[in-house]
DNA sequence: GATGAATGAGACTTCATTCAT
DNA sequence: GATGAATGAAGTCTCATTCAT
């Protein structure tokens, strides 16, 4: 290992290598077959290393789900600067699709955190002493919606928050059964494109809009 | 176990026991810390028959997952014919509480398919053979979607899969969300009742309706 | 299994069934892994019933170990009849041949012998209440070339008992190496007929006659 | 294991510790009762440890069994240079009295080969994949009988790789025996030197060597 | 006598962790 | 800080044996 100084720079540092590495090995072999004999050939140092930086496998498993968050947040993080240009449609959209990407790659790390009670302990934990939390991804969301609906393109009554769960949630379950059926059977996704079809649907909602309808008049009393 | 025969009845099936057991450690322990030796001692079998019953350990969570579907698909079963009964919001918020309450049971075990890439593996094998697939528990509920177009009571233009996964998904997320963060913190679920939230939000969709409409500025004051 | 009575005879005896079944089970599958599973599948009846019929599996392959003398007595029961009949090569030639067949079938079944000592204890002491031993092979064969010696076909100071080992034994050695270098590679079985060189080389002896004998010189052409 | 440094020295390896330890085990107990356990205690480490070093344990006993061929080419390796020396039937003598025991020593592990397929075809591999064979234990012991031939000492047209089969395997028949009936019954061993005896047979021939015989003229036509 | 589901001791093996270098 | 051989507890799985039917 002596020569890999030589090829790529240690400057990385060894933490962030081992914890990439313990990424990739998670995606790839699943917490139950991820080894700290692997994590270090993958990160290109010795097992006992990984010993110098983290207390155990448990947490650099947990340092890895910590990036997860992050990588979300800067998914949407330039979602209300958009608000206002082209279209709510072609916006969420791409929100959507970005999301769907997203969920894609981390849910198969992400699941790891209940496949061991103790690991989902230390995570609750440290999000606590760090008070953040899942909505720190939708907070942008949430923003964007509000700042649209300020400019007259959301209706005005409509919760950004259900909308934005709304939205990734869809994505997030369109991952999921696709994770879970394999990328042959797609059950929905067959369409052109899935998140438009979603975003549509979001948009213009289920209610039937024909106001000459008695029945709507007591849609919501 | 001559006596546990005159305590619990046997009748159940030790395979079933089996399944049921490991069921119960799957969701307390999870994938990592579900050992053999704990589910047989649940089971209230010696842990050599556990493999008269299944060729491994990954079988047997195999045959855990095939009971999750069918649960879903047990929650959606009556709901088309539920069309035309009560609102199609109250409908809806019933099958929402009911798939949220199943995501958060249900998450713990099925997430640990994605913590072994052979268990996942063999969990398609299964579903390819069988072709059945997720789509089985959102079909009664497009179907529901249907009927209601049928009777006026959802837009005609609505697509009710997407309506579906919009739903349904929301729910997944608002438990995944949930057993991450913990019991404490619920950044959503703070309101009074979120599912009814997400269904009034669908129905009613984003869009700004027409702001010539005067009847548009009292639609919910 | 009850069919089983309908299609072969269960005339044969269970407890033969077994001893033949586990016979079979040992020389495909050696000592380490001949299960009871497999010789009971193998001899067609269940598990349990191997107990009914042998106090453990142990005595089960001590069975099988006491088929194997009389099976070698056999191929030298009539030779002292041979005596005096075609030559003492081709008696001797015939006699090493059938032996060397033998040992190929049995090598694998008699080594079983030494990996375990339990086994091997339990087999000497049935051989010392039986009086018998491998000897009891070897004494048809010292019947045959003393009657041979006595028809001076045979050197008359030869050692009959040493004669015998050296032949048999060579035969034995060059089964074992067969079985150990696999079919391919014969390091001396590729002459025409290796055991026809041997015969020839014990009959001619080693020793160079007297050179000084004229009839000598021509002894081999 | 720290005080072991101090009472045994370490340099001997920790590999070749567990092949000397495994062969002591092997030699004692059996393959069917060589426990990774046992031999790891025999060889003063961990059980895991085994697993550094070897594969898995058939890989162990493999190299155990890879050590056995060298210790018999080290018995015959000085025999061509004693050609010429004392007398033939000495040199002989000497081989197989030292065979005998080689093979009285060896037999029990050998013979393990056989009670495993998987062990035989291991060591199938192995052979071939280097070139090495039984051959190369019997080609000394031709060397030396090409050399006796070329000084006289022995008959010019004896095949010495049959003599040399037929010495080695009339001493491995003897151990064959002897560990089968056990130290005390010993159906040939009761002379005073059997391998002296069988010598002496091999060098003179079973041919009755009157040339007044007037049959013996017509012993191979 | 026959069955075969159940047993449970114990086998082989893995792998997170330590520590002398 | 880095190493990696060694550790040993704990895991999965096998299989000879039993016993109620």
């Amino acid at each position: 290992m002596t020569e890999r100084s030589l090829i790529s720079p240690p400057a990385a540092g060894t933490r962030a290598q081992l914890v990439d590495a313990a990424e990739r090995v998670l995606r790839s072999k699943g917490l139950a077959r991820a080894t700290t004999k692997e994590i270090a050939r993958e990160a290109g140092c010795a097992e006992g290393t990984l010993y110098l930086h983290f207390a155990d496998k448990l947490d650099l498993v947990r340092a890895v789900h910590e990036k997860l968050l992050p990588a979300f947040i800067e998914v949407v993080r330039h979602l209300p600067g958009r608000a206002g240009t082209r279209t709510v449609e072609a916006n969420l959209t791409e929100l959507g699709c970005s999301a769907l990407r997203l969920y894609l790659d981390m849910l198969p790390v992400g699941s790891s955190l209940f496949a061991d009670p103790e690991l989902l302990r230390r995570f609750r934990a440290r999000l606590a002493e760090q008070g953040a939390g899942p909505h720190r991804a939708w907070e942008p969301v949430v923003a964007y919606l509000r700042a649209e609906q300020a400019l007259g393109r959301v209706a005005a009554d409509a919760d950004p928050a259900a909308a934005a769960l709304l939205l990734l949630g869809a994505c997030e379950q369109l991952a999921f059964v696709e994770l879970m059926t394999g990328p042959e059977t797609l059950p929905f996704r067959d369409r052109p494109d899935p998140v438009a079809v979603l975003v549509a649907t979001l948009l213009a909602g289920l209610s039937p809009t024909d106001p000459s309808d008695p029945t709507e008049t007591e849609r919501r009393p």
